[in-house]
DNA sequence: GAAAGCGAGTAGACAGCGTCTACGGGCATG
DNA sequence: CATGCCCGTAGACGCTGTCTACTCGCTTTC
């Protein structure tokens, strides 16, 4: 009913998830995205008209995804804000460990038409979010709120990234990612004294 | 002198860091680094067999000039470990910033033969510095210091890449970096009570 | 109802890329 | 003098992204 009608456009972005997601971000080809869409190499070309714009696409949709996961949690959970960043920063770490190809694609500048906005918009919502329940779960900073959920933003972020490298286990001498977590929100949010 | 006798091996990686740095990541091709050391397209192969190989040995060169920037600053200022994480911190945004290409090059796993080890080794030295230091400025962590140094790394890391990237301006409302270093020092080494 | 127009996808060309292979030319050692 | 042997050259191959000319089918218009 619905499966073959969906325009080429929509067939493009799917077709390259699902590869991105197969096959990681080197085998992201124009080419081979259109191959598996079932048309010539020409065709994306009037949706895209640049290989990159495609791929912008394609991330836009890994942005939107992984908004919604943790929109999803962070509602689901109970309400101590303290346990919702919890559930956020798992979700994050939980997607960069699962979906890597989409993961490491969304945070490659080089390849995303980043400059023209749109794409820098469709993550913003998303630390709104983290603004909130971090000025919540920390009401004293000596910094504004902002500059509090950047830091604990990058924080997350540079976790995610060592540890889908590697490097992190190495240096931490640890395979158990939730010791990081805990340390950043411990460090970013003030140790819980039982 | 010396000048023209070096092999054709350090050539190759001296054209390519100085192509790094004017053009950036995405003009590393091996074809043309070659031209830039004058030598046709094929000669690299000689001394490195395939186009990753080279680039593992260009980013070799920034993990050196890093741990070297590191070190000094480290032996050069103030015997106060939280004084010395703060230049550590420092140079490691600064590198991010001015270095950009080299410092997007050696954390591109997919470019480097990550897994070859011997890349991974040659920021370890540098890892161990950052734990020393911590445990100094941090004696009473709850977990142990390796962790702790690991997510102060992630922290840092984070920072930069999200920095270098014009995200966390976006976020923060800042144009400081220095903020959000002393956010992350502050938070994972406790704010210091004046 | 035929003609004109147009949107959508095809197909081939082009330059550039990384890799592979066959070749040449010094320069040492025998 | 001859023989290997490094070291670099040169061309081919298949792949890539982009550009352009084209065809086919449907709709709109006269």
């Amino acid at each position: 009913m619905d499966e073959e009608n969906i325009g080429l456009r929509e067939r493009l972005i799917g077709a390259g998830v699902e590869l991105l997601a197969a096959e990681g971000v080197q085998a992201l080809t124009l080419r081979e995205i259109a191959r598996r869409a079932g048309v010539s190499h020409g065709a994306p070309r009037r949706y895209f008209p640049t290989h990159l714009e495609l791929l912008s696409a394609i991330a836009r949709r890994g942005f939107a995804e992984l908004g919604d996961r943790v929109a999803a949690a962070v509602a689901d959970g109970p309400q101590d804000p303290r346990e919702r960043l919890t559930a956020l920063g798992r979700i994050y770490l939980e997607f960069a460990r699962t979906e890597r190809g989409m993961f490491e694609l969304m945070f490659r500048h080089d390849l995303l038409e980043s400059n023209r906005l749109g794409l820098r918009k469709t993550s913003l919502p998303l630390f709104e979010v983290l603004v909130d329940l971090v000025s919540r779960a920390r009401p004293r900073g000596g910094t504004g709120p902002a500059v509090a959920a950047a830091a604990l933003w990058a924080n997350l972020h540079g976790t995610a990234q060592l540890w889908s490298w590697g490097s992190l286990q190495l240096a931490a001498g640890t395979e158990d990612v939730e010791l990081l977590l805990r340390a950043a929100l411990d460090a970013h949010l003030g140790t819980v004294q039982p």
